[in-house]
DNA sequence: TGAAGAAAGACAGCCAGGGTGTCTATATTT
DNA sequence: AAATATAGACACCCTGGCTGTCTTTCTTCA
């Protein structure tokens, strides 16, 4: 049927658009009604790391200013907390607040079951196959991590 | 590997991301540096007869004031034309341009590049396979056209 | 050891692509 | 003819990106 690569792309961000509107909404029906995707995405590496605005920055791919932007929704709301950094008074420690934990706990267990959802429609091995495909061709995708711009997977939508 | 469904959604992202920066790359490369994914997007719409700002809306599933900007921008850079309807006095026609026909031409080029280049790196029958899947999986999607938020396959990215 | 360079982050301002609400002009239906 | 529906314009808001400039604080090296 779709023998062009604009459809290929269509298909890909439907995919995409459907489990996170669908994992947004679950969200809010939840009481996390000022969650997005990229919040998600951020506190995830935050938990994994990234401590600072900067590294938070490197790892999603975007400059440290939209880190620190982000990081300032996601203090506001209290998912993150700062703090100084005692080793290196340039920095200031993020941390992942319970709270923070706990969106990121009912974020995983949405998109998990979606994905069941999907494993029943199409069958757990073709699902397995199909993430195995896309892996391989995202990664075999030259990303530069070291600049804006470069398209790592991050959110924006 | 993947077994969460996050990561599921950031494959479907990345593979999103892969196909149109490059797309876009590309077509910066010869010479329209003014597109982005979603004016092709746009226009293809338009070309398939959504002929006035709130049938484009429709089709994209956004607001009928968020076409009339894409509309302003289309129009702006000479790849849509605007001219009164005849037969209805509130609505204004809208064609693509030559050199819009141009630009889409380049673009379906340009992604069956990509989409030849994939097919290569895990074979035409998996990739055929894979969008079948895709189809099934979007199309099973509930999708409401008829307001903002329904999150048929747009663009956004 | 002191000066140069690198890194973290704050601040200001810009842009695109979405959204809302309100308004006017024009059709359409009853 | 009046009521209703539709197209589009206008003004304004939000989010998630960007750039550039600046200060503060390390780090490194001559």
């Amino acid at each position: 049927m779709s023998r062009t690569g604009a459809d290929l792309a269509l298909l890909l961000l439907g995919g995409f658009r459907s489990l996170a509107d669908a994992a947004i909404g679950e969200l809010s029906a939840r009481g996390f009604d000022d969650v997005r995707p990229v919040h998600d995405f951020a506190m995830r590496a935050i938990a994994a790391g990234a401590d600072n605005a900067s590294e938070l920055g490197r790892r999603l791919s975007v400059t440290k200013q939209s880190a620190a932007k982000t990081i300032a929704v996601l203090q506001e709301r209290g998912y993150v907390a700062v703090e100084a950094d005692p080793r290196d008074a340039r920095r200031k420690r993020l941390l992942v607040t319970p709270l923070g934990f706990e969106v990121m706990r009912v974020g995983e267990e949405i998109f998990n079951d979606l994905r069941g959802r999907w494993a029943q429609q199409i069958g757990a091995a073709e699902l397995e196959r199909m993430e195995q495909h896309l892996r391989a061709l995202v990664g075999a995708q030259p990303i530069r991590f070291d600049r804006p711009g470069g398209s790592a997977v991050t959110e924006g939508v």
